[in-house]
DNA sequence: TCATTTCCTGACCGTATGGTCAAGGTGAAG
DNA sequence: CTTCACCTTGACCATACGGTCAGGAAATGA
């Protein structure tokens, strides 16, 4: 666990205000220990002590570290759906998959503890989100494959397999996020620069849109 | 955690034979569990079952839980170094990557306990390898990217960046043993028969050959 | 001001976990 | 057979964890 100083807090406010504000708070407290330590690994304790709160209130807004661990993973998940936004009402793969990896880069960048947490989840067996798998998950994919079919049907794109092709876009937008601190570590130490990052989304969808036979 | 048998045993035989079964059968169980629940949910306890030895046993062989962790996750890193093998004394591209995805994904599908165990570690800030990543991981990056780079220079694939290059194949390969429970239950909940296995070698393999101009 | 709801928190509890230990079992060597 | 090193294990311990609770503080509305 690194040692990193507390979740700011802004002041209270009024009363729906507090609310709000603390489930923010032990939210975003949450979301990093649960990625630095592992469900397992992680304790309210020091999720309080990250989100400045007693414990004890953490079970007053939270009823059960399994309550708060599922809200963290929901929220990753929303973020994903959001992004894949910009696959729809594309003419074509260059401008669909260009812009989905453009934004999963950009969430990797933003949200690395929640894409930790989803990739922890889902390597234990997805215990506590296995429905949205079942359901949300799969018809968002078979959504796209249906897309992307379109576009090797249109001749926009070499016959990939398109769920293959998918598998390729999670695992390698997400590594950055995921394997964040081996790949900071063979940047010598060093955290990713913009100028770095901009190099990586380069080349990620350089490669990818090279590969399906798009450019 | 599911329910799986428990690791089978062979019988002890002689003296020296006992100590190499037991710490195998240990090792197996360990990586099972430690992927399974992570490091924090791993109980050595339920390692003990699984190895089916009562747990005073278990720190006979492994003095603390650290210290079998730990050779969970050397084991998989050197699988993973004996594999890059394929990646040298290969003519081109076409050859050397291929047949390093050739083994990265086999090596997702007959070991993805260890997988898991790696990224997880890796997730949580690689707090016991950090040493490898450091020196033993860094080197053989820089040995492959010079690889890469020599072939561009040559011609035979584009001038794509080597390191996110890299990137894309550890994050693509170990996708399939890492994210193996989201696939599967994106598979109608069924485990990838051998024959979608060489459909995603095939895919992986076309996706990222052509992405780099190696065909 | 007063009543009521919401919020806060120190102290506490039962349980589970990593690890220890001492006593006993077992195979190999002479 | 005897010896001795190696192996086995039930019982035990200190600690840490998730969760509870009662009583008090603070905000809201009349």
């Amino acid at each position: 666990m690194s040692g990193d100083a507390q979740i700011s807090r802004l002041k209270p406010g009024r009363r729906t205000d507090i609310r709000r504000e603390n489930e923010r708070a032990i939210l975003e407290a949450a979301e990093k220990v649960f990625a630095e330590a592992g469900f397992g690994g992680a304790t309210m304790q020091l999720i309080a002590d990250m989100a400045g709160l007693p414990k004890a209130n953490l079970h007053y807004y939270f009823a059960t570290k399994e309550d708060l661990y599922r809200r963290v993973v929901q929220q990753i998940f929303e973020i994903w759906l959001d992004a894949a936004s910009s696959f729809d009402n594309a003419p074509g793969p260059v401008e669909g998959i260009g812009a989905y990896i453009d934004a999963k880069m950009d969430i990797s960048r933003t949200h690395p503890h929640g894409s930790k947490v989803w990739a922890s989840e889902v390597m234990h067996g997805a215990p506590v989100i296995q429905d949205y798998l079942e359901t949300t998950l799969r018809d968002w994919t078979n959504g796209r494959i249906a897309v992307i079919q379109r576009w090797i049907d249109e001749g926009k794109m070499q016959p990939v397999n398109p769920r293959h092709l998918l598998y390729m876009l999670w695992a390698t937008t997400q590594h950055y996020a995921d394997f964040g601190h081996q790949i900071q570590t063979l940047n010598g130490g060093a955290a990713l620069t913009e100028k770095q990052w901009k190099e990586a989304k380069a080349s990620v969808k350089d490669m990818v849109l090279r590969g399906i036979g798009a450019i």
